[in-house]
DNA sequence: CGGCCCATTGACTATGGTCAATATAAGTGG
DNA sequence: CCACTTATATTGACCATAGTCAATGGGCCG
């Protein structure tokens, strides 16, 4: 929680032509003149790791897309319980058009580069440009999907595939980064099977309902058991994915599919 | 989960006009002309209580809105485990536009009507009506605060604080209808602190993340504790409204509130 | 009346939480 | 650069909460 210096990121450009997530983000759908439109409008917000973003409860008067970093949505009981409801990945969108009180708490877990526009002209410029409400519709949708996922998971998973399901998850956004023509271009470890956790011990805990003390045992089980092996702190080889895969728990639809 | 004789669930009228959810629908914002159009799209698709309306995994083909009853979203493990990740109450809108398989079991708990749109259409519709998919972003972006204000239930909670938030939420909706000039207007028991449960334990524990024995055993203890009577199975009267709110364990952005 | 379904209760167990000690990094300042 | 402080992680011992298994009770329908 330590808020460091300053924060790291940093655009080589400006322009939305270059921005990493031109084509995912909630400006995907919109053509040339929609686009100049948004450049004018928007601007860039940096947070340290550990900063706080907005605080649940308090007014929000912007929404904005993530850039680069990654950051938490939680909700806490008055007693100190936290419960991470989300992650921000670069595209993602904060905020809420037609709300002004944010429900969540928003923390920058690394370096976060946002990209901003105020709230009322950004709901105003939704009204007449069909393209941004398109997209984030789509976007909210499949939040929402991804939510009630994490319901089965909280709800009815033990602790091991909680662990486990997290795993699969990092494990299978790391090799959606490896192009196939750039397969075996690393030397000792396979691409795709081992990547850095981007979330502490209690970030995990907070994200599957667990305490920091259960995450560490269940992860020393599963590299115990040959599943995995960690290197440092932070570091994941996975040495057996498809059992990892099988000690996630799987649901009958994806097994389905 | 048997399913019984026949659907009861009639309306008096077909018009839009006369629909019961007319005005919280995902059609609330149409215009005369817009209604027309959608009018001449509906059918009404009736289901019995325990009735499966969609299998996770299945193909959907159409989308629409809950006029009347109470369904459940709900998601399986292979082993059977259940979880349930919404209700879906009238006005509520079911399936999901751009997506051909289901992402969760659609089950009637109560007689349910619906009124349906063929997928593909309704699309089409979408994209020159806005005020369509205005609105079903609001209630989507509705829908993806509640289901992350679960997961702090199912992550940080305790079984009694599980279900004191269920009543307290059931409680709350049922005070909800009653208007304030009709406060008084029954006898014995004050008007907005009694109730019948739309589901049975096994449901409440699918959606709590328990067991029906935990279910049980923690409505006892809210009994013996002076906080609810229980009649028969399904009907509570809360005696301390004030307790079981606090028992419900707050969330702080709402006790800020 | 008998059977079935649902709910309640009890006895026992297991999973994960709590508390505490130790280890390991990672900053901080002399 | 090293001692010191502070965060973060691991491990152990113990305990509490909720799950499992099983028996019993109650309501409803044929």
């Amino acid at each position: 929680m330590t808020a460091r210096s300053d924060p790291a990121p940093l655009l080589a450009s400006q322009d939305c032509g270059d921005c990493p997530i031109r084509t995912r983000a909630v400006c995907s759908r919109c053509d040339g003149g929609e686009i100049a439109t948004l450049e004018a409008m928007k601007s860039y917000r940096r947070f340290a790791a550990g900063q706080t973003i907005v605080w649940a409860g308090d007014r929000m008067d912007f929404v904005g897309s993530v850039v680069q970093g990654v950051a938490t949505l939680t909700r806490n009981l008055e007693d100190g319980r936290t419960q991470t409801v989300g992650l921000l990945l670069p595209s993602d969108f904060v905020g809420r058009p037609g709300r002004d009180l944010a429900p969540f708490t928003v923390t920058a877990i690394s370096d976060v580069l946002l990209c901003c526009f105020r709230r009322k002209p950004f709901e105003a410029l939704m009204l007449d440009t069909p393209a941004v409400g398109q997209r984030l519709l789509e976007m909210v949708l499949d939040e929402l999907d991804a939510a009630r996922e994490w319901m089965l998971l909280l709800g009815r998973k033990t602790a091991r595939e909680k662990i486990a399901s997290l795993l699969a998850i990092f494990l299978r956004r790391q090799a959606a980064l490896w192009t196939p023509d750039r397969r075996g271009a690393v030397t000792g470890v396979r691409p795709g099977t081992s990547f850095d956790l981007p979330l502490s011990r209690e970030a995990m805990g907070n994200y599957l309902g667990l305490t920091i003390e259960t995450v560490s045992r269940q992860l020393t089980a599963l590299r115990r058991d040959g599943v995995i092996r960690i290197e440092g702190t932070r570091r994941i080889i996975v040495l057996d994915s498809l059992r990892l895969r099988s000690e996630a728990g799987q649901d009958d639809a994806s097994a389905a599919a």
